[in-house]
DNA sequence: TGGACCTCCCAAAACGATTTGGGTGCGTCC
DNA sequence: GGACGCACCCAAATCGTTTTGGGAGGTCCA
């Protein structure tokens, strides 16, 4: 096995094809193939013959010449929505994302196929295989997403992560209402004094922003004694955004307008910046206010103190979601799940007096 | 734009192809590639009216048609040695993969090429599209590893991160050598007073584990007055194992075998199950014995105490080795990068007297 | 008038597989 | 001996592009 001169141009070596093989074994493409693939009807002694021809010149099939004709590739995509809008790769903070495109590529490739991760599969110029593969998972659509509409044209079946909110019809994704997940968390602060309540959600339209302001706003509705404030903190903000926005809130108290006593930051990311912002501006967390995330990220758990979060489980939604999509490209109808997220009591919120053992 | 009834099967809704354009603005379908790709002589008029018809139907180019004609696909794809061994996806402790990850997809995404992840692309029946991509990468190749022989048969360019220990002439890897990190930590747990030292190195035969034992080696050697032991643990092993191996350690001195004074384990999962096993077992770290990572974790950020370790960069690797491949794709020859990694001193070591400002 | 040279367009040949729709030869049965 | 069935094999069509190698028609110049 020689190799080429270090940086010599891409050697030409042409991969060896079914033509090759035929020749080799004096038989027909036709039957190499079928023998190959167990169709048709090739005596045993043709077909071991074809099988030692291909193993001497190592014959692998060309993906894309199959590809082209039946029209498989074996390739599922994943289009990661919070990646088209943060623009960047953001180094810490995002391991949602990283942990969700993790466990979607074990499960693909535990079930034969491979993941394509791929940016706007709708954008013109896009020259790539996006509109090729077997089918599609969609994280976090944002409201009637166009990916969606593209890969319905199409015909190229898709689930998604988290409901599209402006497409009742579409009912092949995975994840939760966040419904109770906005209850728990508020009736735990609510359950250790706070009454004064501050939401802060982002500014994407995705099922995740909208879902958990109703909940909350539902919430505060069937808590009189509760008042509640809504905030939009941009995601791209990010953790800095988060202390800013804790600053903030600590500057606008020593003018008068009082802290609020819990807050609910759906964005780990903003959630610890915002107790970092609080904390150097002097205001004890969780003494003078809780804080708690709605989605568990790195940030959350290395923070001082460490922030109260909602696991919401990616690696159980991005097998789910592969899971899921495998079954719709099978033609299947199996129904999809919810996958319930798992609260997380940290040291930014009070310990209920009566709690549970 | 109506939506299929819920899990009917795939809509044969054929995606129109370059034929129906051709027909559609009344030429030929060589005129319509021409036209599209700007290639050819094509009159203004026509190529308007090609632009029209093509935007009318929708039309995107079959990107495996293309690739089949053009033996380009606008795919590369990453081989995770580690996930070959792991075997199964571990939701902690293997953020770098995660982040090496993240940062070869937005890099190639940035460049216009998509990122396939993969599996063992050696292994027989494997039928999807592993083999007809335009360039890999391989991340922590082990020994000779025959996935780099395979893509070299095929004359598919492919770049590593961490070099493969048994192939001298293979030169297009990104990473380092980690002499300097070695010499780095165990300077440092020497001059905070450490003379017995323990290396703990996972079993696998890649660069990492073989470079740094050897620069170990060279440390002692260089450094008489030091004594240090070398053990084996199976990256497999993971957080767990570290506990039982640390544990054990402290078994044993009770039994009269000295600890050691300081203990450099290669693996962030282990490092930091090594602390708890320690800790656990009543050991003060970094009293008695220091601890120090080569490769920093989650664990070993949220570990009590924190765990001195290196930080490989992999967001840089991963975005390095991308800009590499792509450079061999064009038949390039830049050089390779050397990515010096970023010492972190944390908790688990002592604080030199008279360290740095 | 004839040829050289544009400009603009197209038919057909790839690319490498799968699949369709027969062939061919042989044995069996009436 | 002819019809039929079976086992085995193959030529050619097909998938949707790109690219090659002209061809038709017009202009310009000798």
């Amino acid at each position: 096995m020689q190799s080429p001169a270090p940086g010599s141009a891409r050697r030409p070596a042409r991969a060896s094809t079914i033509k090759d093989v035929a020749a080799h074994a004096g038989v027909s493409i036709t039957t190499v193939s079928h023998a190959l693939n167990n169709k048709g009807t090739v005596s045993e002694r043709t077909k071991q013959k074809v099988l030692e021809s291909a193993a001497a010149l190592g014959y692998r099939a060309n993906a894309i010449a199959r590809g082209l004709r039946t029209n498989r590739t074996g390739v599922i995509s994943l289009v990661m929505r919070p990646l088209d809008w943060l623009g960047e790769y953001q180094p810490v903070g995002v391991d949602y994302f990283m942990r969700l495109v993790g466990a979607a590529a074990v499960s693909a490739l535990d079930e034969g196929f491979t993941l394509l991760l791929v940016r706007d599969p709708t954008r013109e110029g896009n020259q790539s295989i996006t509109l090729a593969v077997d089918g599609c998972i969609i994280a976090d659509p944002e409201a009637g997403d166009p990916v969606i509409d593209v890969m319905r044209e199409r015909g190229i079946p898709i689930v998604s992560i988290g409901r599209d909110v402006a497409r009742d019809d579409f009912t092949d994704w995975i994840g939760d209402p966040g419904t109770e997940q906005a209850n728990q968390i508020l009736g735990l602060m609510r359950d250790t004094g706070a009454r004064r309540f501050l939401t802060v959600i982002g500014t994407q339209t995705n099922a995740w922003n909208k879902d958990s302001l109703l909940a909350c706003l539902a919430w505060a509705e069937a808590n009189p004694d509760c008042e509640l404030a809504i905030e939009r903190l941009s995601e791209s903000e990010g953790f800095e955004g988060g202390v800013r926005f804790g600053q903030a809130l600590a500057a606008q108290a020593t003018e008068g307008r009082p802290l609020p006593d819990a807050i609910y930051a759906l964005t780990g990311r903003h959630a610890a910046g915002i107790v970092d912002g609080l904390v150097r501006a002097g205001v004890d967390v969780p003494g003078r206010v809780q804080v708690a995330s709605g989605n568990d990220s790195e940030q959350c758990r290395a923070s001082v103190p460490t922030v109260t979060a909602v696991n919401l489980r990616p690696e159980v939604l991005g097998r789910e979601a592969v899971l899921l999509l495998l079954n719709r490209i099978e033609g299947g109808s199996e129904p999809a799940k919810l996958v319930a997220p798992i609260f997380l009591e940290r040291e930014s919120t009070r310990r209920a007096e009566h709690g549970q053992p």
